[in-house]
DNA sequence: AATTAAATTTCGCCT
DNA sequence: AGGCGAAGTTTAATT
């Protein structure tokens, strides 16, 4: 980690070279210029910016408002160029398909960090099989039009089956919500519930499978098993949790439709 | 500017705490969870990155690679909250509409920068779509010799007709202007203008799709549709607008060597 | 490699 | 305030 307050304009370019060189992430603060060619043409006049220049390259040029950068460039194939050019330190980045470059020219640095970031964190982004339960008892017709909801979280005889309800012909629905793509073990999970149901019930069940996707060859499986698909889509589970977070969520569900 | 280097977990709660009051710009760097909550949720195992506080109070968190952030929270309406909570550092900014939250907890701090940034600088972007759009207007030669401009950005049934005229054989021309290459969706666009021309008008209609560029078998697609494809210089466009700039408009239109 | 579709898209313009 | 479209969109998935 190493930081430069002021830097003289040859020693902030040593370190920004080397820097780059050693694939470290730098941020530059100063007084600079920008300029775009490429897929279109930009003209950025003096001001104080922040820089950002990432391990793979990327370049980003933060103005002191607003999510988007100014001027970008993404990483990749991205070469860089530093040099001082009429008393001003040069920060070039040009990359090749497409055919683009961005120069940024500071007349005074304020501070240069150069830092070596460990980050080997997991992202994930999700609504949590628990929202995508909630938000279709919320609102069933994000499973289909006209659905009734009888029970939730059902025990049978093989386990709890995830929602269990009629449809608007009033035939019994068994549906098992998945948060992720369904595998082959939720197309069986769900036909083992469906025969139970029938079984118990001794008339006609729809089974139905609802997750963000299924493979390919599941889709057969389920066909075969004489059972449905519907998308559901953890987004849309989530936007309808939140919208019913506005109204109260406990009356919700204290309401005897549950 | 304040800089503070590895500082303790309640003095780097005090410097950002008086930074965002001041509306200064932040830059945080250390190994930190994030956690967003909102459209959708997310969630950011331990890791180094860096985050930027702008003074309008967009967030921005920043792994070592890659143009975009891992989490954001655009400015405008943000509130932050700043605590040390189980021996770590929460950054928690909230806003409403949509109702969303992004939580950064910091277990390390490295380095702090709070800078007062004066940013009054122009940016100006040239050869945008409206750009060519108004360079097509200002010279209209630059589509094709003799073409007589009747009305721009008219609305038709199924939208707006970017351009709309008589070439100069009193035939009806409608234009459709890209900035970038023409993809397919560009001719289909067209073509479904000039076929909601033709039968409003009841007579013959020329399709012209203006572009720096076209995909080559969009052209084949165009030849199909009966629809022309006119090369359009997105630098020409630009140079037109700036001559007409320099030059007082009147003038523009009596000058001939454009 | 090219094309399509989604994004916590953001941003700007217009109604 | 909501709706529509463009963006130097980027990025992931699919062909």
């Amino acid at each position: 980690m190493e930081i430069r307050v002021e830097p003289g304009i040859n020693e902030a370019r040593d370190l920004i070279k080397k820097s780059v060189e050693k694939r470290a992430v730098i941020i530059v603060s100063g007084r600079c210029s920008v300029y775009y060619q490429g897929r279109a043409s930009s003209k950025l006049s003096p001001g104080e910016r922040i820089i950002v220049i990432k391990e793979d390259g990327a370049l980003l040029v933060h103005r002191p408002t607003g999510y988007e950068p100014v001027n970008w460039m993404p990483g990749q194939d991205s070469i860089y160029h530093v040099q001082v050019r009429d008393n001003a330190l040069e920060i070039h980045a040009i990359r090749r398909k497409p055919s683009e470059s961005v120069r940024v020219l500071f007349s005074r640095v304020q501070v240069i960090s150069a830092l070596n970031l460990v980050d080997s964190g997991e992202f994930s982004l999700h609504a949590s099989e628990e929202d995508m339960h909630k938000a279709v008892l919320l609102k069933p017709s994000l499973l289909e039009e006209g659905f009734k909801l009888i029970s939730y979280e059902k025990q049978i005889e093989p386990g709890f089956v995830d929602v269990y309800g009629v449809d608007k012909n009033g035939k019994l629905v068994v549906v098992e919500i998945k948060r992720r793509t369904a595998g082959k073990e939720a197309a069986l999970q769900l036909a083992k519930y469906v025969e139970a149901v029938k079984s118990k019930a001794d008339r006609q069940v729809r089974g139905v499978l609802a997750a963000p996707g299924i493979a390919k060859d599941v889709q057969r499986t389920l066909e075969t098993l004489g059972l449905e698909f519907r998308h559901l889509d953890p987004k849309k589970c989530s936007e309808t949790l939140r919208k019913a977070e506005t109204k109260k969520l406990a009356e919700f569900f204290n309401d005897e439709t549950l």
